[in-house]
DNA sequence: CAAGGTAGGCGTACGCCGTACACTCGTCAA
DNA sequence: TTGACGAGTGTACGGCGTACGCCTACCTTG
């Protein structure tokens, strides 16, 4: 390499940028190409993901050697909460105006859309060992849309656990509608026809549903059921939960006893 | 070592038992004794959790050498896989006669009784690529609980996308009550009312919503709130919903249209 | 201009990880 | 007796995060 090149210096927003490209899969844009080789057998660590993400593949992304990012973060842990503050920064401010219910609603759709462009923030989100500044700033704000619509405090509360991570835009879909398994890479249309069946023998009322799921839609759309959809019902669901409950005048001390003490019952 | 003791041999569902014991946290139960050094300044790894379980921590729990593991389980993935399946198999199975909602409910109950015992279960199982089979018995057990009761194919489907991790007995408590940093292991008291202060001034309707949990409570449990009530608010507030949805004859067809079509409105 | 401080990047090294591969050894059937 | 076989062993490799010390380009100050 000739060194007459100057090259930029990094920087820790540098090195945040460039983690996050690294995880959402969108690597190769350094300047310094790296070793062609690859290792042996073990193949572990994919070309996307937290865990194509390690300090050794940044440098290297970076055209430098791996000590030379602790200048700028401290550890792995401390830039895996760097990249989760950045991402969640991108998500749109509260549009002002409208009432607490739509505004949470946007806030928390945004959220959802930010998310989906790093599918990997979730379970760094999860992993963390306490909320980054703009996670709280975030929840902040959602918590003074709840209060600023006349909720009480008491009620936002609970609304907040019950929205659960929603609130950042995800919510687990445990996996999606593909069975288990999933066309291991190597399998022709007949066996993966076959395999169906079987599970359909053994998990009817599974197969019933997904089937169930594709007649409604008229066509198989993201395995069978969408996404979108069955986000926007939780959603829906549990804000309209929240909102009969706080025109009803709802406490929770009223509800601390019984175990069957529905908040929305009869 | 004398080795007159014969060992007593390994197997897939001793080495599956002695891996949830060890990310449980109970370890030492095993019988020949291990180095005592510890490593030098890493410190990664605590003394539960699924970080503290690497293959080789688990054979030396078993007195054995760390391949010998590979005999009986494929690779580690497989082994948090067994483990999980495991735990899963505790959840107590449906209690006959009840309506749906109560049964439902006892299930999802159940299975978070079983998750609480081990902590680690819920990371691993949202890590898995793919549900186990008794994941699959549960899912489809609840499901099964859901159509007998009378409830369509269709609104069961979405029911189960908005339970989410719920039936498997965990919902995302984001973090715990704790302010970020949580008191880092070498703190004052004094030190940490300020930076109480400091983190109320900056994010108040985060510490008014705590100032009220502590004040509902009367005394601090658990981080100023009550998980468990937590939990079974949002589970009823869901549960509800689904059930006006059901008794109103809701389909998910008539409202695919519009982004703002509340399942529970009006 | 020289002298010295500073901070960013480098190289080396350590202990951990998962696991491929070839081995020994106790057991049992033929 | 012998041969196969399966459980457990030993060694080794590549990868990981990161402590620690060094080297060098830069900026300040005189």
């Amino acid at each position: 390499m000739a060194e007459g090149t100057r090259r930029t210096p990094l920087s820790r927003e540098r090195v945040l940028r460039a983690a996050v490209a690294l995880a959402d899969g969108s690597g190769a844009g350094g300047g310094a190409g790296g070793s062609g080789g690859a290792g042996g057998d073990g193949a572990v660590g994919g070309s996307a993901g937290v865990e194509a993400l390690s300090m050794r593949k940044l440098a290297q992304e970076l055209g430098v050697v791996p000590m030379a990012l602790y200048k700028h973060v401290a550890n792995k842990e401390e830039l895996l909460a760097g990249m989760v503050d950045a991402v969640v920064g991108e998500i749109d401010p509260p549009a002002p105006g409208a009432d607490w219910k739509d505004v949470v609603r946007q806030r928390v759709l945004s959220a959802r859309r930010v998310l989906r462009h790093h599918p990997w923030a979730p379970r760094v989100i999860e992993s963390l060992p306490a909320p980054t500044p703009a996670m709280l700033d975030h929840l902040d704000s959602v918590i003074g849309t709840f209060r600023s619509g006349g909720l009480s405090a008491d009620l936002t509360h609970h609304a907040m656990h019950a929205l659960g991570g929603r609130v950042l835009g995800f919510s687990q879909e445990l996996f999606d509608a593909s069975p288990p398994g999933g066309t291991p890479a190597g399998q022709t249309a007949p066996e993966a026809a076959a395999q169906a069946a079987e599970l359909a023998a053994r998990y009817p009322y599974i197969a019933e549903i997904a089937a169930s799921a594709v007649h409604t839609d008229g066509s198989v759309i993201s395995g069978g059921c969408d996404d979108q959809f069955e986000f926007e019902f939780a959603l829906d669901l549990l804000l309209d939960g929240i909102d009969r409950l706080h025109r009803r005048g709802w406490t929770s001390s009223a509800h601390r006893g019984g175990p069957s003490a529905a908040p929305a019952g009869g």
